[in-house]
RNA sequence: GGACGGUUACCCAAGUGGCCAAAGGGGUCUGACUGUAAAUCAGAUGGCGAAUGCCUUCGGAGGUUCGAAUCCUCCACCGUCCA
């Protein structure tokens, strides 16, 4: 249960209870359990706050279940209206497939390909009837919905709650009644979904409710608010080694027990080790950051990756020094420094290398430069900040 | 169907004729310091220009005005309430 956030005990341990027994039958009968969850190919571009479920999904892989990578096919066709974070238009089957197909790809690097059952919700709920819909919220009330947190408190600020959310609900429920499932993972946004919605539906319709698994919300790189691309403090996927270990590196240290929670695949009590040596002083915050990023890193590219990325970081960051990789950049004849820096891809604007020049965060070979216009000097590694290099070649 | 209200920069959110390239917060960036791209402190954060400055931006299109994010008209999208 490493990871998780009811928000209520008495739930936790019901789900925890209930998870034990669930085994315990399974075994019984001799079959693994069947776990899942769904995901909104709305977008292509993850970062690791996605991951966190499939984390979960991964551990109990290894503990030979079965997984069921569910792809949101028929859901993200609408499109969610409270999820801010996705665009609003209605996109086409065609995009939602190369987005999941995109989104897989990227999912498997935490699951094992071979050992996920990877299912498409379109397969069976674009067969149902309004019949089938209206007997399935016949189970529910309108009481119900509105005392789940997320629409009481839009109800309360007057906000918006748009009907077809609830059908988000029952379709849901639906996914998990269809998928036989005896454990759905989501985030705290899907509490009211699993354990609500999805164990009175399938209730309803004769089987086993399924078992919650919620997972808590990873912060972004300020460590406060929840990871978000458009709130730019996302650590993406799709970025190299380099700039994985460096984002982590840049999280606040007061974040670090939900990064090794979530994001690791460290055993709750391994991170508990880690947290006894950093209380009574052994290990060095910045250490256990270091160990964390190197982990990390090494998840999404490899742990010959990885390493070579933290001893990039050492050795920039720590010590000073200059990158492995530094692209050359052939120098013009009459190019000012602003130019190259430009033309060079340092900055992306010249008022923006203006301003650091201001701000004396330009350097040639170690040396601030502080005019924008004069003719660029000589060749040498030019330093934009702390962490863009370019050396600058005839 | 009716009555109101909203749409502001990466995100949230002020601004209701000139002092608005637009408060504040968040994010991001830079510098100092350091234990790290942590914490803390300081600064920056549309573009072009050496610079007084100029150009573009406040949902879209027009209009009023010396002057509009602010007023008017139409359009689009959204919300709340009444029925």
């Amino acid at each position: 249960m490493q990871g998780t956030d009811y928000g209520d005990e008495e739930l936790k341990k019901a789900m925890g209870d209930e998870l034990r027994e669930r085994l315990i039958e399974a075994q019984s009968e001799d079959r693994p359990l069947r776990v899942y969850c769904g995901y909104d190919p709305r977008t292509a571009d993850l970062h690791i706050g996605h991951t966190i479920t499939m984390r979960k999904l991964r551990q109990f892989q290894d503990l030979g279940h079965q997984v069921i990578f569910l792809v949101g096919t028929y859901t993200s066709l609408i499109g969610d209206p409270s999820d801010k974070d996705k665009l609003r238009k209605t996109l086409t089957l065609d995009e939602v497939e190369k987005n999941a197909e995109t989104y897989a790809h990227q999912a498997f690097r935490v699951l094992e390909r071979t050992k996920t059952l990877v299912e498409y919700n379109d397969k069976w709920l674009a067969e149902l009837t309004l019949k089938d819909l209206i007997e399935f919220a016949s189970n529910f009330t309108i009481q119900q919905f509105l005392t789940r947190e997320n629409f009481k408190l839009r109800f309360n600020k007057k906000e918006a709650i748009y009907l077809h959310e609830t059908f988000y609900s029952i379709m849901q429920a639906y996914d998990a009644y269809k998928l036989k499932a005896d454990v759905q993972v989501g985030g705290t946004d899907q509490l009211f979904n699993i354990i609500t919605a999805a164990r009175k539906l399938m209730t309803a319709l004769g089987e086993k409710p399924n078992i919650g698994i919620i997972m808590g919300i990873l912060p972004g790189t300020d460590g406060e608010v929840r990871m978000s691309k458009s709130l730019g403090n996302h650590i993406p996927l799709n970025t190299d080694a380099e700039d994985m270990y460096g984002k982590v590196m840049s999280v606040p240290d007061k974040a670090m027990p939900l990064f090794m929670r979530l994001v690791t695949r460290w055993t709750a009590s391994e991170v508990e080790q880690i947290e006894i040596t950093l209380g009574d002083g052994s290990l060095h915050p910045r250490d256990a950051k270091m160990n964390v990023a190197r982990e990390i890193t090494a998840i999404f590219y490899g742990e010959e990756a990885s390493e070579k990325a933290e001893g990039e970081f050492v050795a920039v960051f720590q010590k000073g020094e200059l990158p492995d990789d530094i692209a050359d950049f052939k120098l013009q004849a009459g190019q000012t420094i602003l130019d190259v820096l430009v033309a060079g891809n340092l900055v992306t604007s010249k008022s923006e290398g203006r301003r650091l020049i201001k701000q004396n965060g330009i350097r040639l070979d170690g040396e601030t430069l502080t005019d924008a216009n004069q003719i660029f000097p000589h060749n040498g590694v030019l330093q934009a900040g702390k962490r863009r290099f370019l050396r600058v070649v005839e």
